[in-house]
DNA sequence: TCTGGGGTCCTAGGACCC
DNA sequence: TCTGGGGTCCTAGGACCC
């Protein structure tokens, strides 16, 4: 009998490299070795090439000074479906060797080797150059590679060699990375947590681990325990390979420019979030409880406020009108506002809840219907062809959002 | 990094109850 | 009239991730 927990593990991160811009060489072989940004329907980069970064770019610079200051880069708008695909694509890669691939981000999986060395005939790191190779053939791409005995490390190892890279931290080995590793850059330890530490005089990883575990106890709070173990070598985090299909939340936001507080203009936008964030929960059969929705204004400080419906649903006109009747809750007159957001909370499967057809006094029932056949009609001919009239006018500023002119399209008012 | 959008998880503290 | 100690549940908000 063999057992699992005393058991060294191997376990194997992967993240692909610029990923974006990456599909995008892969899809057009002649941008290769070529200054490319993605981003521009965002008015942001997103991602950017090696070649890029090495102009001085950075992710999140806004395009129109990437065309002002460095009018030789190529700009182009994220292709999202692409993305997906080249990323299952990908994983599926990885599923010829591993049982369990956690799909951690579009870009990142993880995976368990533990135990494949024997069936497999290969070590650990022969396993990840395969991975490596095939994904370079197939489907074009660089990716950089991790191998380490938990999560946290293999976070840390699949960094360490970047672009291309394949690294791996022996359980002998874990302090000498871990001293050459800066305390803001573990995963899980952000800025507001790193400032801290380093008040502490903890500057690196290895730092951190040297302290004892009541001092962890005592300053911090449990998820940096968990980094603490398993940056020591201790397996704590599991790998999850359940594939994401059920959502705790929906949020869905835009800011916009200028800066308004032209509440007409802003309860348009509250629509179109409520719109897009219902037709997303429709998509995956789930139905909300509640609505949190939030002004941020120009100075990035946001007021927010919650609203239980009476019945779970995900068809649009019952928050949209509690949102403009609640909107004072939030809304100040003299204030600035940049962006709206919506997020439909508590989401539970439409089949676990029963619809009460007797006590619809709100006809609530007849709206999901009505949203079915619109939904349908967008399969069909496209996105935005049907859309609430209470939405009209946040489509109506050019410029704005990624929508296309509305000249031709049909609006529905209910 | 002068700041876009979409998520998850954890905690402190209030409300309420015995 | 004043009062202890403890539990649960919920919510808002912080921190972090890609």
């Amino acid at each position: 009998m063999t057992r699992l927990g005393s058991k060294e593990r191997t376990i194997f991160h992967m993240d692909g490299d610029a990923f974006f811009v990456g599909v995008e060489v892969a899809k057009n072989p002649k941008l290769r070795g070529l200054p490319v940004v993605t981003g521009e329907e965002r008015g942001i980069v997103s991602a950017l090439s090696y070649e890029a970064k090495a102009l001085g770019i950075i992710r999140g610079m806004p395009i129109f000074r990437v065309k002002k200051n460095f009018p030789k880069v190529i700009i182009l708008p994220g292709d999202y479906a692409s993305y997906a695909r080249y990323s299952s694509q990908m994983f599926d890669i990885v599923r010829r060797y591993a049982d369990d691939v956690e799909e951690y981000s579009i870009d990142e999986c993880f995976a368990d080797l533990t135990g494949l060395s024997r069936s497999l005939k290969m070590t650990p790191k022969e396993i990840a150059l395969r991975i490596k190779r095939e994904v370079n053939q197939e489907l074009d791409l660089s990716v950089s590679i991790g191998l380490a005995p938990t999560k946290v490390l293999a976070k840390v190892a699949s960094k360490w060699v970047k672009p291309n890279g394949l690294t791996e931290i022996l359980k002998s080995d874990i302090a000498n990375f871990l001293i050459k590793t800066p305390i803001e850059k573990i995963w899980g330890i952000g800025p507001k947590t790193a400032e801290f530490l380093k008040r502490k005089n903890i500057l690196t990883a290895q730092d951190f681990v040297s302290k004892s575990s009541v001092w962890i106890k005592e300053n911090l709070s449990k998820p940096y325990e968990t980094i603490w173990l398993e940056l020591r070598g201790e397996h704590i985090l599991e790998i999850d390979p359940i594939l994401k299909t059920v959502y705790s939340s929906i949020q869905k936001t835009r800011s916009f420019h200028p800066a308004t507080n032209d509440k007409t203009f802003l309860l348009s936008r509250f629509s179109k979030n409520i719109e897009d964030a219902c037709a997303k929960a429709r998509h995956y059969k789930l139905v909300s409880k509640k609505i949190y929705f939030f002004l941020k204004t120009v100075d990035f400080k946001c007021e927010s406020y919650t609203i239980s419906l009476s019945s779970p649903s995900n068809v649009p006109e019952i928050p949209i009108a509690l949102i403009k009747k609640n909107l004072n809750k939030i809304y100040k007159d003299k204030i600035l506002y940049r962006t709206t957001g919506v997020v439909l909370q508590e989401l539970a499967p439409d089949s676990e809840v029963q619809t009460d057809l007797f006590g619809d006094t709100e006809g609530t029932h007849k709206l999901e219907l009505i949203h079915k056949q619109i939904d349908s009609l967008e399969d069909k001919f496209g996105k935005r062809v049907v859309y609430l009239g209470s939405t009209h006018k946040a489509l109506k500023q050019k410029g704005l959002g990624t929508e296309p002119d509305d000249e031709d399209r049909n609006l529905l008012f209910l």
